[in-house]
DNA sequence: GTCATATCATGACCGCTGGTCATTATGAGG
DNA sequence: CCTCATAATGACCAGCGGTCATGATATGAC
């Protein structure tokens, strides 16, 4: 009974890495479940006993993804200078996307909410939580930066749609492939470092009182 | 011969409406070509002697999609103050994108490398066309702001970047049907607007020389 | 009106997919 | 060694996008 139980653990291990290897190789969208049981040495039925459908693997693996990247993040120390510090993830994490666009592809598919719907509460809730802590990190350092002086208190929310909104595109053009079909060819390093200083000046100077508007109802 | 010809073009149109209608009613993944042709009356057969491909398409509907927005865009003057003007359209942009979420879908989904390539090489010139117009029509914008002397002048590229990015992030939080999982309940109009502000205090801000970002306070 | 021809519409058919489940193989315990 | 619970298997299914031989229809000459 122990013996099978192992066995059986490891299999799930093996499937998910299997899959991703497949995955980047092929693509995600193109290879088919028999093709990663194959490739597993494992068959086609059995992949069914450890994932509820394919899309099932997708989520795991993109949980397991955004998760570890939440990790090294979480290594990262806030100095005196939040806001650089700020710079510094928002770096590291395109960094991250750069070294991993398989996974940054499945984190995208998997956060539509219609995708999500379909999903077994257990992982959607896997999900929220994870949305939850960046969301916390992201405060955290905001609440840093003012601490130190760097910007003043305004509402947190407005700037992590901002910057939120940020990532995501940036997580588009990734999983897009980069700059396919631009004008001419786009560094990455570049593009990377003038999109954190845009998402820095708009933490700077968004939305605090400058025209019109409602909002502001600051502390 | 004329008569023919005449049907034949009727039946295109009725075929993309359709499509788009079922789209929209029933979410464009899980739609197919089989449903499609019924709901316009017309044999599933028919449909390949029009377009190659579903993905072909989803692509003459995004395409037509871009097209009436960028039209629609060329239709507002450029005042006195060019920024404003950009804003102006931005928020334009984004409640364009608001009342047309399924064709948002659509443009994410064509926009991505991996499908392009897969397409007639007519369509994708046409997005490359429009990608061009796009990318003029935000030039001349930023022209006319630094002959207005609301923003010094340089590079283009970098700027586009980040207003493209923004605008990516935007169009995955629309097709991802707003703030899901948020929370707390978004509005949309507060989202669009500090989005906005966000993207011209980016405009204002970034990247001006190497790593120096703050400058640019509202005027 | 009628027939020959060119053109188009049709739906049965194909290969392939994600997913199922009756059957078979295998380890654990007496 | 035998029994039994449990896990692995792959033939099988329904449904998909896409094809193509066949049948229907408009056209133009007479």
């Amino acid at each position: 009974m122990r013996y099978q139980n192992e066995a059986f653990r490891h299999r799930e291990r093996l499937l998910l890495d299997t899959a991703l290897d497949c995955f980047k190789r092929d693509g995600w969208e193109k290879v088919t479940v028999a093709e990663v049981a194959a490739a597993a040495g494992i068959a086609k039925g059995t992949v069914y006993k450890h994932f509820l459908s394919k899309e099932s693997i997708y989520a795991q693996l993109a949980l397991e993804f955004s998760r570890a990247c939440l990790r090294r993040y979480l290594t990262v120390p806030v100095g005196d200078h939040p806001l650089e510090t700020m710079r510094e993830l928002i770096l590291l994490a395109f960094n991250l996307m750069r070294e991993h666009p398989v996974e940054v592809q499945l984190s995208l598919h998997c956060e539509r909410p219609e995708f999500q719907q379909r999903l077994e509460p257990k992982l959607r809730e896997a999900f929220q939580s994870l949305d939850r802590q960046y969301t916390q990190l992201f405060n955290d350092l905001l609440d840093a930066a003012v601490k130190q002086g760097e910007i003043e208190r305004k509402p947190s929310e407005p700037l992590y749609w901002g910057v939120d909104t940020m990532f995501q595109g940036v997580m588009a053009r990734i999983a897009a492939g980069g700059f396919g079909e631009w004008r001419e060819p786009v560094d990455l390093d570049a593009y990377f470092h003038h999109v954190a200083n845009f998402i820095i000046a708009g933490i700077h100077g968004a939305s605090p009182a400058s025209d019109d508007d409602t909002e502001a109802q600051s502390c």
